[in-house]
DNA sequence: AAATTAATAGTAATGGTTATTATTACTTAC
DNA sequence: GTAAGTAATAATAACCATTACTATTAATTT
């Protein structure tokens, strides 16, 4: 059974005011001028827990640690959220997007990151 | 001026002849079977090197620290490589794309991230 | 108001990555 | 071919984001 807690109704709150997306320091430097003693694992524990509760969500972007290509060209990729493992993906890249996105936006865009996700084919295969 | 080395040389060689998108230490317990005191960061290194004169590439996908947002629904997003700052795009979520990719690898794909990368109004007009 | 226990603050630990430094080994000049 | 100069290395420490741990605090229930 979940408790209410002025520091969790705090962070939701920010979160929810902000278009900035904050990362976790961010948010418990924020949290820090109205709670001084606040905690950094307070802030962490309460942004999982309110991403679990789909109040908010998390930029879903990739695992911490980088990975490594053979092919230097802009290509696109497929990441199996099962095994981690990623793939190529050889789709040709989508050029115009940029154009579109730079003028509706007035940002210059110089290129685009796409990653799609699921399941490979050995993840699907093994039923569990 | 750029020496030779027998490390670079084994840890571009895998690279180059792997598919398997290997992390760093990936790359570090492979080169260990053929040079046992190789150093992780001689690994670190010479990945960063090699990418810096375009012989691989590291997948583009974000910075270590992660981010929230207010936001639960599936959007797209801009991250200006200049301040760091990640805007929302106002731009419908391609559904199709999901299901070409599907039929065309044979895997499971459950949705997809985009992301846009450049310069956002602010860095454009400060020039320097 | 007392009992129960979720949530917290404070701190230690972890994991990926980068920095530091003394040593090793290419390269060039003699 | 040897000595000098200096990249590159191995080993280790430092760093930073995140998670785990633990004694204490504070919602909720009775």
């Amino acid at each position: 059974m979940l408790r209410e807690s002025k520091q969790r109704e705090a962070i939701l709150r920010f979160v929810k005011g902000t278009s900035s997306h904050p990362t976790a320091n961010h948010v418990y430097e924020e949290m820090r001028k109205e709670i001084p003693n606040i905690s950094l694992g307070t802030v962490y524990r309460n942004l999982k827990l309110l991403k679990r509760e789909g109040k908010i969500s998390e930029l879903d972007i990739a695992d911490s640690k980088s990975r490594f290509d053979s092919n230097p060209h802009n290509h696109y990729h497929f990441r199996c959220e099962r095994c981690g493992r990623v793939f190529d993906v050889d789709e040709p890249v989508n050029k115009k997007i940029d154009k579109r996105i730079a003028q509706k936006t007035g940002f210059k865009v110089s290129h685009h990151i796409l990653e799609f996700r699921g399941l490979c084919k050995d993840c699907q295969s093994s039923n569990e």
